[in-house]
DNA sequence: CGATCTATTGAATTCGATCAAGGAGTGTGG
DNA sequence: CCACACTCCTTGATCGAATTCAATAGATCG
């Protein structure tokens, strides 16, 4: 999954590819709904996610929770919290997940003798930046409806550059609870928010399985441009 | 003011200093509300604000805006930009501004010949990055008073950090409007926000002049912790 | 088969948006 | 120096989107 979205940022060579493989093929497995890092914790290693779906998220004062990202497999966290002392984010796994621990020393290897992966690497932070920038503004300016199919749109989007889009349908194992943590609404409206995209006819969601049926329709409500990720799929 | 944020992460040598310190002695002077760089450019060179104030901000279909970064003196514009060939969003100056444009070549540089100083710009764009996301949180969870607050809090120790700080206040040149693009709020309701604090006697705002009056109540109406700006100031 | 999440629905309330208009300050040109 | 245009700030009134509270119905699971 790495070597697949990488590679749609710079061509990697069978050196390149073979790297990335290494620092992949030792993954442990983690259940749903366990914390992989903690907010105020020493970073320990570059987490690369291999499998299943994890969140990044900030807690509120009042106990709520604010979920900034999806990390969805290929997806690393972090590359330059080595630089800090203190992460200030909580990483939580949403589904059981596969999750390779890649040492900082061997972070910094790859990076400094492996140059078009290193390139590749920094692309793919800035892309994580730009879609931070997207939920900023999906997030302060749109309605709830909005809000909800722009993430709709992105998540096709992120999960078909990694293959697991298949049919115009992708896994969305959240819960709405979830869902709401990360558009910044109440679980009631984002429930009523969702009966109205299928009401309108432009998904279905039978247990996690999202079907987007009016992709452009879809894409016109959210004002989703999928250019920001930067990927050619 | 560059070296001066820098310094507060790492401490710089005397050939640090002084590399910094050529790079940024060549400014130009731009006028207010004028944009520095327009989404869908090609990254020119990496800009660095040595004077004034000028915002980072996303254009939506329906045609406002949406501010997603203030930069303030020592503050860069898109350290990475060279590797993407298409910037995600505007920069606009909000005052009138001194900037210096750096050449990718002599960033490239910089960062390969300076290893203190790359990794202080490393963790600047951490800290751009920590920002955002404390922003997110912000604008997605909390009520109009509290986010307000949060931007003053942030904006206090930012400015502060380089020494726009005198007496507990600092300029704000925005106008209500800019607020109300920052915030995901109507200028109406920034408004009444505005008063609100002053209300509670916990600020002053004349002319753009902004007196905290109450750092500690405004911090914990603001739920604002500043470690993630991670300055010792 | 209870127990516990998760999804759904209804009603009341509130926060913030929108609409509309009036002042306050600034600059410009006659 | 005044009339005007313009931007920014302020206020009132109304409207609407989203929250909150509360209750029920499905799922899921040990």
């Amino acid at each position: 999954m790495l070597i697949r979205k990488l590679n749609s940022f710079v061509s990697l060579s069978n050196v390149d590819r073979k790297m990335l493989d290494r620092i992949s093929t030792e993954t442990r497995s983690i259940a749903p709904r366990m914390e992989l890092v903690r907010e105020g914790d020493k970073p320990a290693s570059v987490l690369l996610i291999t499998e299943g779906i994890a969140c990044r998220h900030k807690h509120r004062a009042c106990g709520t929770r604010q979920i900034i990202a999806f990390l969805l497999p290929g997806d690393l966290c972090d590359l330059d919290a080595a630089l800090v002392d203190r992460i200030d984010h909580t990483i939580t796994t949403v589904t059981a997940c596969r999750v390779a621990d890649i040492t900082h020393q061997t972070m910094a290897d790859l990076l400094g003798s492996n140059p078009a992966v290193a390139l590749a690497l920094r692309m793919s932070t800035l892309v994580d930046r730009a879609i931070t920038h997207e939920w900023l503004v999906n997030v302060s300016s749109r309605s709830a409806v909005k809000r909800i199919a722009h993430l709709i749109c992105e998540l096709f989007v992120r999960f078909k550059a990694v293959g697991l889009v298949t049919h115009q349908s992708y896994m969305l194992p959240l819960t709405q609870t979830d869902l709401a943590h990360t558009m910044g609404l109440s679980t009631v409206h984002t429930n009523r928010s969702l009966q109205e995209l299928r009401r309108r006819g432009l998904i279905t969601l039978k247990g996690k399985q999202l079907t987007v049926l009016d992709v452009s329709k879809l894409r016109a409500i959210a004002e989703f441009d999928p250019t920001y990720l930067y990927l050619k799929a």
